[in-house]
DNA sequence: ATCCCTGCAAAGCCTTTGCAATGCA
DNA sequence: TGCATTGCAAAGGCTTTGCAGGGAT
């Protein structure tokens, strides 16, 4: 545990539900850290994720959002202005049924919700 | 409607299911015309799209995958060969309920499903 | 003749890698 | 002291852009 993931860890628990990028995480860190070098976010966020502490979400907004492993939810994006809400789901809600398995050992499963905010809907572009 | 964008969409409908990439498109389309450019794999892809013939899928693999849309289905991934299966869900099934919404206007929903392939099951890594 | 599409080449963005130096435990 | 971690710099993968040539209508 160093002083480096801390930092990012830190920026992670307070930003919570910003869902940033790791090019976001780099660019707050680097307020505290100016030399914190791209490699150890990355390395970081990435050891996070194996651990179980952080979800790595690809939402289809073209770039990893990293997540804080709160409680089950389920994602809103807003397709224009690429905003992302949490919404509560329960995981149990939903299950594939054997037969249509192929076989996997399935281990979990996400949800996206794909629309326009209010802003959006309004003044589409 | 060129020559080129009919072999772009033959590709993926012979090779339906098997939700290619880009790349995947691109190198094959070499074997029928050497010198399509990337920039028309992109272009087609993005049109073909917007046209809502295609969707781009990112399921957390790391790359964008293309889907001919014809019918209701999640994906089902394996976390360790990145195999692809379509499973079949009616996308009626879930709904979020307005008050989770955030006011925003929701145009639809995807379900990726994880875990591992049978092979996969059994020798790990 | 016009306009859209293509190929080419280069740049771009994001991420990963290799290596030497650092510093934590 | 020893080993994991960092920073740096460079490379890498994938995608996009700008521009000029070419084809289709």
């Amino acid at each position: 545990m160093t002083p480096q993931r801390r930092a990012i860890i830190q920026i992670l628990v307070e930003d919570d539900n910003t869902h940033p990028t790791a090019e976001q995480i780099f660019a707050r860190v680097q307020d505290t850290m100016p030399n914190m070098s791209p490699a150890t976010i990355y390395n970081t966020l990435h050891e996070l994720v194996e651990m179980g502490v952080l979800s790595e979400l690809e939402l289809g907004l073209g770039g990893r959002h990293y997540d804080l492993i709160m409680t089950d939810h389920a994602h809103l994006v807003c397709l224009d202005c690429k905003r992302i809400e949490d919404v509560p789901y329960d995981h149990g809600a939903l299950a594939l049924p054997d037969e249509q398995a192929h076989g996997f050992q399935v281990v979990d499963h996400r949800v996206i919700f794909r629309g326009y905010c209010p802003a959006c809907a309004l003044s589409p572009g």
